[in-house]
DNA sequence: TCCGTATTGTTATAACATCACATTTGAGTT
DNA sequence: AACTCAAATGTGATGTTATAACAATACGGA
């Protein structure tokens, strides 16, 4: 797995770009809909690596042309989600691009407390030692989130 | 640190009296002021091995005499938090009494699905995993958040 | 083309959380 | 005992996040 990009300088309108056509394929696929609502839904998402919540959403939304009620939001966010195009991060009841769509994953959220990006990170290790503390309980792990609030690395070079 | 009890059969007056007695000596011990609504929020979080929503809390206290308001929930429960004696379960926007209280502990969540009880376990290893994953990406983790949701023992094998 | 399902839109409301400000309480002092 | 200041509580109003319910529409397959 890649590194995060959240937290370094790196080309974003490719790296948008990708995360996109990496949906339509996705979709094609997987006999997915992306629609018009959800595509843009996801274009919205992707232009920083924040989380934004979903009447922020609803609000560019609505700016595009389509529907001005919270369902409007909730409903391509939670197809993204379900489809793991994003996530829910919720610490901040708030939703985030993919970051790594595709590669197989349940990552850990690392949120930087000054500048609101959030990060996405590997964590096999995370998620190995997770399941042996359920284990050692008897518990049955459906789905689980894994996030930590904090300084990323330029804010804290930057106070 | 203790094996939890949330979803195995125990003495829970027993338990729930052992919290009591250790939130009211630690509040002597470090000159925490343990008023009537805090404690008898605790008294209510402690009924149950589960996470209670605000509203859920405020209604018991209001019931019991107290304000009717969600600030005297929150305020409550914000002390409770910030103090060790209960937990926040970001997953269930709920409140849980913490289960060992006085362990230095950053536990893991699990949360069944099914009875709702919710288990804070011991989470060395998850932890020091998270650590190494915010080591590596150089993020500075203040607080986190590791939470389960899935099936307890119990209602695994009562289906 | 027709049918049934998935999707979208809209109204309404539920659930969760905080702000602002008045009042009371309590510990430490005079 | 009265005084003072800070902490805690109560209350009304409001802000924010999320879902229910149902009508209208679009879409893919028979």
């Amino acid at each position: 797995m890649e590194e995060p990009k959240a937290f370094t300088k790196h080309d974003h309108a490719g790296c948008a770009r990708a995360a996109m056509r990496h949906a339509e394929v996705a979709a094609a696929e997987h006999g997915l809909r992306l629609t018009p609502v959800r595509r843009r839904t996801l274009e919205i998402l992707l232009e920083e690596h924040r989380a934004l919540g979903a009447y922020e959403v609803l609000e560019r939304l609505a700016a595009s042309g389509f529907g001005t009620q919270p369902p409007v939001a909730y409903r391509a966010l939670d197809f993204l989600v379900e489809h793991g195009l994003a996530h829910r991060i919720r610490r901040l009841n708030a939703f985030a691009a993919c970051a790594q769509p595709g590669t197989a994953h349940a990552p850990a959220f690392f949120i930087c407390e000054s500048c609101d990006h959030v990060a996405e990170a590997p964590a096999k290790e995370v998620r190995a030692a997770l399941d042996g503390a359920a284990e050692a309980i008897g518990f049955a792990i459906a789905r689980s989130s894994i996030e930590a609030v904090g300084q990323c690395p330029t804010c804290r070079s930057n106070p």
